[in-house]
DNA sequence: CCCGTTACCTGTAACGCGGTAGGTTTCGTG
DNA sequence: CACGAAACCTACCGCGTTACAGGTAACGGG
């Protein structure tokens, strides 16, 4: 046993699992949802496409497992946030494309028709407006210029974090992903 | 001299050409580029996969002239756009969620690998900062809140729009997409 | 040592996909 | 009217896909 006894089955179980669930996450980045097969996946953790089966006994269920990794992993408490640790996050993305390409590709995927992954998003983005709106007035108070408040600049803030995002995996060369959202940062921090 | 009634053959040839271009924006918009098949768009202007196939030798073929079509659509002079201009734009947009979803679906998709449409929306993409970086100076002379030049702004400002449309097609009711882009917009308009 | 559970495998069903081959009808033109 | 091209169609191929069925080998607790 290469492993030793120290690991018991449901540790090793739990591994795999985690380990299909990283492989999902680059085919998916590479290929999206719909273009991701389960061979594709299978094959990157050395099973045959049923062996994954065996894991995860439908390709939705594991876009779910996917999904509730993203949730675990960003799952600081709201009160924790702070825009300069927003900044950081930003700057940390950047340097592994790979996380922000699969949740984008999983994102513009998902305004299409039936997509599994539709209602996901929908919650996921109001609770995020609202963690945003609530480090908005916790950092800059309640006005913020031109008189928005956090709850109308929160929108803006996710916005231009999604969309920072899709310009700089287009073109990584012409777009200072980082340096322009702390250039919005700053727009939304000048006193009124 | 092939007047007339050749003309009414290549009239109709293109106006039928034109037609499966709308179908295949709306599928496109319902299931995505990969998601959409050519039998879907085929049926919805009468024809059988093959007889789409006739004008539109490849799935591809399709994908470029829907990428041309919106090319022609905002082909509009840099020189001729306005904010204001902007802003009416996207109250128009909002009105028309098939097409902001046709490409919004299609942003996404594009960042996978080897996407069809990839090499469209980086150009388009680099295009379009100038153009609003020039706008924006057109509007706001060289300085903007914070010190921000129109350069660096432009991706902002794109972002913006592109991040607002994926929140408001996911969730139309919670996210007023013209209201919070003129609130950008204000942003910008500060006086320093 | 046995026996159930886990962790896979092979085989296969059932279907949808893009694309090719080749025929037939329709139509405008000389 | 004759002919060639355009505008379709039917038939089909080969492949990739998810998922199901059922088998087998290994592991581990009693």
């Amino acid at each position: 046993m290469p492993y030793g006894d120290a690991m018991n089955a449901r540790v090793r179980s739990a591994e795999r699992r985690a380990e299909i669930v990283r492989a999902a996450l680059e085919v998916i980045a590479e290929r999206g949802y719909r273009g991701a097969s389960l061979a594709a996946v299978a094959e990157r953790v050395g099973l045959t496409q049923q062996g994954l089966l065996h894991y995860f006994p439908t390709k939705e269920a594991l876009l779910v497992a996917v999904l509730e990794e993203r949730d675990q992993w960003d799952a600081v408490p709201a009160t924790q946030w702070r825009v300069d640790l927003l900044a950081a996050l930003v700057e940390y993305n950047a340097m592994r494309p790979g996380i922000i390409q699969t949740f984008s590709a999983l994102l513009g995927e998902s305004v299409t028709e039936g997509h599994p992954a539709r209602e996901y998003f929908t919650d996921r983005y109001r609770r995020v407006r609202e963690n945003m709106a609530g480090v908005l007035r916790a950092e800059y108070g309640e006005r913020l210029p031109s008189g928005l408040t956090p709850e109308r600049a929160a929108p803006l803030l996710v916005a231009v974090m999604d969309g920072l995002q899709y310009q700089w995996l287009l073109d990584p060369e012409s777009v200072d992903m980082p340096g322009a959202f702390r250039d919005f940062l700053a727009l939304l921090g000048e006193r009124a």
